[in-house]
RNA sequence: GGAGAUAUGGCAGAGCGGUAAUGCAGCGGACUCGAAAUCCGCCGAACCGAUGUAGAGUCGGCGCCGGGGUUCGAAUCCCCGUGUCUCCUCCA
């Protein structure tokens, strides 16, 4: 939620902003000029609340001295102006909502240095990495071997991913795991938690189904519905589509206390979505599904902490990529390729070598008070005043992503595949080949 | 799933149709070399509107779990929800 007294007070350059972000001219004079009459609408209605308060008073002395005439010719004329007041509450509550449904659907203001443009074309590449030593695994850029096999068909060859019956018991997007599959991808996440945690990260085990209310809070709401998996027969829930949404509701309708930021806090959760429209046939394998697991990063932080914040957590990001040994680069995104509550957003992007580029494997982003304000998660200050809290969520990672990047980047010309290094004392072994594969 | 109880300020806790007691905590002051104790005063979250601003302030609305209703007037009466607790039931 945008504040909409910036968006009065700095009309031109919040509509400028907002067109960065893909919003239509237009929107925004409509949403003030609704604005407008709702303020004038409750002005009219405040006034007349307050002189029903008066008479009421009035009628109250009045009553106790057992005055009945004049008492009875004001409750007459307080009939008529109470007949008036429903009539604007009305009113009132409809212009409401017409401005929160408004607001509702406008994303957050991209911070200054986000790079202007309406599409992904105008993302930035910050910086890349590659392990010193890749031991004979393919480099980014290098000429990919023949025989290497995408991840889908190395893991199906090795009985490890089972997409087939996955369709079979549940549609396109779903699949099993299978022995040493299953077994890599709790290496992962485990592995990833143990990480955040030693960088002071909270590990929670959340809910995976929400209330609408949650979903709206951070933002998945009004406009992402389509997206989302609704359950539940008398009341409507949603399954997450990412543990940020119960993350961040950990803390909704709360004052925290200044001493408790910033807080970082993580969880591993399968992420459930529709993936409405986004059928393409690059998307096969692990990289498209309609549930997957991720480990995800939340922060609750101070205003001018939180672009501090953001570095670190893309760092935090970053670490896991590092001790995998996969080559990565980090990419800012540009104000038309950002999610809907991002100020900024960071993506890491790892190699891939049989598709000969880059895939996201992270999204950092620092939404700024956007969900805090929709949240209402605000802080006390030494002082006694009230802020919305910043709030930063980053995937730190998806883990069947990284289970499809390690199939390709450690893939041996023998059909096996070498674990890495860290994750072996997770796994307990140092490869999975068909001798090895439960 | 069934039955009952309960929901008021940071906390405790009255009020049960005339517009939120009181205590503790907190803040300011007096007393004191200082502190404690005592005394005096202030303080009812959040939110919205007007005015105004460096910050603030002032006025009004709203405000007693949420949403409806009755009434000139609702914390109080009526209806529909939700959370929490206890007992039973069911489970992992």
């Amino acid at each position: 939620m945008l504040d909409i007294k910036y968006l009065r007070n700095n009309r031109d350059e919040a509509n400028q902003r907002l067109l960065d972000r893909n919003v239509a001219d237009g929107v925004l004079d409509q949403l003030l000029a609704d604005d407008e009459k709702r303020r004038s609408l409750i002005k009219e209605v405040e006034q007349l609340k307050a002189k029903r308060n008066q008479v009421s008073d009035q009628i109250g002395a009045a009553k106790r001295e057992k005055d009945d005439v004049s008492a009875k010719k004001a409750i007459a004329d307080m009939q008529l102006v109470s007949d008036q007041i429903k009539d604007l509450d009305q009113q009132v509550t409809a212009i409401d909502k017409i401005v929160h449904d408004q607001e509702a659907q406008l994303p957050n203001l991209a911070d200054p240095r986000v790079p202007v443009g309406p599409d992904d074309s105008y993302n930035v590449e910050q910086r890349t990495w590659e392990p010193a030593n890749l031991s004979g695994r393919p480099a980014a850029f290098s000429k990919t071997p023949d025989w290497l096999k995408p991840h889908y068909d190395i893991g199906e060859d090795l009985g490890i991913l089972d997409f087939e019956r996955g369709a079979k018991v549940s549609g396109a997007r779903f699949l099993y795991y299978v022995g040493a599959g299953a077994r890599l991808e709790r290496a992962i996440y485990n592995f990833m938690l143990d990480e955040h945690r030693r960088e002071g990260y909270t590990e929670l085990l959340t809910p995976y189904m929400v209330t609408n209310e949650s979903m709206y809070a951070t933002g998945q709401f009004p406009k992402f519905v389509d997206d989302a998996y609704e359950v539940g027969k008398d009341q409507a829930m949603t399954m997450i589509p990412t543990a940020e949404v119960a993350l961040v509701n950990w803390r909704r309708d709360e004052i925290m206390d200044e001493s408790e930021l910033p807080l970082y806090i993580t969880a591993l959760s399968p992420a459930f979505r529709q993936e409405a429209g986004a059928a393409g046939k690059d998307t096969r394998g692990l990289i498209r599904l309609h549930q997957f697991n991720k480990v995800e990063m939340v922060k609750f932080t101070k205003p001018e902490d939180s672009y501090d914040e953001l570095e670190k957590m893309t760092v935090n990001a970053e670490n896991i990529l590092q001790k995998l040994e996969l080559p990565y680069h980090v990419i800012r995104l540009s104000t038309g390729d950002m999610g809907f509550g991002s100020a900024m957003t960071y993506d890491l992007e790892v190699w891939f070598p049989t598709q000969n580029k880059y895939r996201e494997i992270s999204s950092v982003s620092n939404d700024e008070d956007f969900q805090a304000r929709r949240a209402h998660i605000q802080y006390r200050d030494g002082d006694g005043r009230l802020h919305f809290v910043h709030t930063l969520n980053g995937s730190g990672l998806a883990v069947g992503r990284t289970v499809a990047a390690i199939l390709e980047n450690y893939q041996n010309e023998d059909g096996s595949i070498t674990i890495p290094k860290v994750l072996r004392p997770y796994f307990g072994e140092d490869k999975i080949d068909q001798e090895h594969r439960n």
